[in-house]
DNA sequence: TATATACGATACTGTGGAGTTCCGGATCTT
DNA sequence: AAGATCCGGAACTCCACAGTATCGTATATA
């Protein structure tokens, strides 16, 4: 993480107090580390190359130096910045059932953005054993937030009195995102509106208890009277 | 995959039939690929090199390239020889019930190996987007296993009586090497016995109607009675 | 306007590793 | 025994990329 003290007019500060010239454009920033994050979901971080990053920003390479002290603190600091997603605050739905809030968690957008994030962790995956601060820049921005939304969801089904207090709601609320993450990182499928649903009908579903019969799943078109309802968008 | 064809006799072959001179010693290929997995496993693929590769095994490097014709290849190999893990043929437990059969599949030695292939799959999960030879090799290799595994015991119990054929197989059989893939790559905790077994009792178990009580998974030492008699070893 | 700095572009340096070549010694076939 | 081939080891070439330096230009402060 680099510190990105702009003007900097703290008077009992180093010795170099007032910066003359050209100021460093900080506006560009985040068009840096954006296109960072595209190079590394397409080429991973050995394949990323700082010339890559710089072209796709339509940047100098100099440029990218005096922000970043080397490849490495770049990549954390995109990393970190991929972190604000869609699901940030807790505006989760509200739908009054489980299975609706799971439903309505299901969004074009947030599959997409999560491949994407999946993809980069992939690139990554062989330094996160030997750098504990980008593992847990990596875990912090991808699958924390997703975790995070489900046990929320789960734990207001429980004060709702919809689902037993006695449900393994931690591990339940990593189920979808562990599932997610082989299916592209291992079967290089896509997620799909269908595959979330088989995950919430046959397995988090009937885990609760909520299984239309006893440990029931199948034949999800049986009840999609609740689920269209919700889902627009 | 190199073609591993060792004497050759076949007469209707190319123009070079017989050789003369010593024979290569393919008796050490097995140690190779496996030297080769070590540093992967420690390195990954990028951070892998052919000569630390040659020293583990006690070869030269030039010996390396008289067998493989490059690193590429090398890796794919030695992927493929992690195949043979533990559970390889359906001698798999049968206790009479699903969970004596899930919970006798626990053993400390198929943990750590299965830890070990996934931190390989972890060290060249940057290629895997590019290779889908390499990555369907690393599926075969390490999750198809222990998914097929799962899907028997669980077809199995259907076919008992004592779970619904209704129930989710395709998803089920696959939590348990997702959430233990998540665990490892995301959170960077060990696999143990007590994760697996809160798996089985807060997750597989209630989704196939099989909780304690509607929906249970908690206290799980109170089922212990079935547990410690089977897992020996 | 004068000065100082940031900018993009390009050329440059240094290094690490893939792949090759050569060597003396060992081992096989005939 | 003799020739052919393999072995481990080490020196070598080649190249891609991280990181630096330079230059002409643009833009800020004073």
């Amino acid at each position: 993480m680099v510190s990105v003290a702009t003007t900097q007019l703290d008077p009992a500060e180093e010795t170099e107090p007032v910066k003359l010239g050209r100021r460093r454009d900080h506006t560009r920033d985040p068009d840096i580390l954006a296109a960072a994050v595209d190079v590394l979901a397409e080429c991973g971080y050995e394949g990323m190359t700082i010339d890559m990053v710089a072209a796709r920003a339509k940047a100098g390479k100099a440029t990218l130096y005096r922000r970043w002290p080397s490849k490495g603190e770049l990549v954390i600091d995109a990393v970190a910045c991929m972190k604000n997603g869609d699901l940030n605050l807790s505006q989760l739905p509200d739908t009054g059932t489980l299975r609706g809030d799971l439903i309505a968690m299901i969004k074009p957008h947030s599959i997409e953005d999560g491949e994407k994030k999946l993809r980069v962790i992939a690139g990554l995956m062989s330094l996160l054993a030997h750098s504990p601060e980008l593992a847990e820049t990596a875990r912090v921005s991808v699958v924390e937030p997703r975790v995070t939304a489900h046990r929320f969801l789960l734990r207001r089904a429980v004060e709702r009195g919809e689902i037993s207090s006695r449900c393994d709601i931690d591990n339940l609320s990593t189920v979808t995102t562990a599932m997610a993450s082989m299916r592209i990182l291992f079967e290089r499928k896509t997620i799909d509106r269908e595959f979330l649903i088989s995950l919430i009908d046959g397995v988090i579903l009937p885990a609760v208890g909520l299984g239309a019969g006893p440990a029931a799943g199948a034949d999800p078109e049986s009840r999609a009277a609740g689920d269209t309802a919700v889902t627009a968008r």
